[in-house]
Order: C-alpha cells, then structure tokens, then sequence
DNA sequence: TAGCAGATACCTT
DNA sequence: AAGGTATCTGCTA
C-alpha cells in the first residue's frame, strides 16, 4: 500500500490479447484513457512488463478497443480515432517530450539532438525520455534516430535489445521511411520547430 | 567515411 | 549531490 506504486491508480486495468505472432497489451484507468502500452513476441514478458508497470496487477486475458488499435497503428495505419492518454504518472520533462513525439508526421523520423533544441534540453536527457516512454507505439519513439540517422536503439518490454532494433526497422518501414543501407535517407528526416 | 574518445547538458533519485 | 544516459562533435586515419 505504500512505496512507489503510490503513485499508481486503483482503478486501472490490465488487458492482453494475442493477434497473430505478437501479444499486445495496455494498462487503461477509469476513464478509458491509455496508462500504459506494449507488446512483445512473449506473453511472459508482456505479463511480467505489465504487471510490473501496474503496481502487480494481474492482466486480463481479453480484448480490448485499444489494444485493437495499437495493432492498426502496429501495422502502420492510423487510429481510426483520438487516444486519450493518462499522462499523471510521468514527469513534465517527458511530458514535453511526448509532445513533440506526437508530432512527428507518419513516414518521417526525427532525432535526439533536435528534439533537444526544440525544448531546450540536452540530446541524452531526451533519449532516457524516449526510452522509457510507456505509451508506444501511440506515441511514436520509434521515429527517433540518432543524428547519424541510423536505426538506432528501441526497448522491448523495458530493455534495449536487438530484436527491438528490427521491430523497430519493421515498424518504419511499414510506415513508408526509406533506408539506404543500414541507414535512413534524408528525404524522410522531419524536424520540430521550437 | 568510419571509428573513437571526450565533452556536455540535464534528468532522476 | 551523485550517477547515468536509446547523444553529439570533432579529431584521426
């Protein structure tokens, strides 16, 4: 009751669902609105992650309008309507972040280092935001590259990994950005205006 | 053009 | 007050 999951609501809930060789799952409060989401190729890991993130809820094997969603955008559509996204569990800093993350066109990529000028911050306080943002893929951090405009990192399930890298590959790819190589061409670099 | 320090800025606990 | 970072830049060859 005390501690850290404090700060987490009561009234959350926890859903999983499987859709062909992946499991996706959110965390929603009272209100329908988006706490937290992710997916994974393991239903362990997913259940673990969630759970965690939860304060040790027990997810829910079930469907839900959400979870139908991420799996649209997943597939590199759009949502077939608005998010709404409970932002109480995060810091302001990330919240600016998050922001500028939403405003990254589909298709387009952007990186640390003009994320950081856009809000005044540093590139590596912005990618420890990125990398723990728990809203993905609704909020797209996999359109954030390193100025290099190579791939980059990506976590699945709270930890960088290198099928994360390719999720992340596939995930752009799916959305129209175009690689050269092992890198992203400069037609599909977008940068945030301060 | 690729690889590698060193530097920087700043968020988090 | 210290630790950590999903970075950046310029220097080398």
């Amino acid at each position: 009751m005390v501690g850290r999951e404090s700060m987490l609501q009561e009234n959350n809930q926890v859903f999983i669902a499987q859709h062909e060789d992946k499991w996706f799952g959110v965390i929603v409060d009272e209100k329908d609105r988006l706490v937290t989401s992710a997916f994974s190729d393991n239903q362990e890991k997913l259940t673990r992650h969630l759970s965690h993130m939860s304060g040790n809820a027990h997810p829910v094997e079930k469907d839900h309008w959400l979870i139908k969603e991420m799996i649209r955008v997943y597939n590199g559509k759009e949502t077939s309507r608005p998010i709404e996204i409970d932002f109480r569990n995060v810091s302001d800093f990330k919240r600016n972040v998050y922001q500028v993350l939403q405003s990254i066109p589909a298709g387009k990529v952007t990186t640390y280092g003009s994320i950081s000028k856009a809000i005044g911050s540093g590139p590596r306080a912005v990618g420890t935001a990125v990398a723990s943002n728990p809203y993905s893929p609704f909020i797209p951090c996999h359109r954030v590259v390193p100025a290099d405009m190579s791939i980059g990192n990506y976590s699945m399930n709270g930890k960088p990994s290198t099928e994360g890298c390719e999720v992340k590959r596939e995930l752009l790819e799916k959305e129209g950005v175009v690689f050269r190589g092992d890198k992203i061409e400069a037609s599909s670099l977008w940068k945030p205006r301060a």
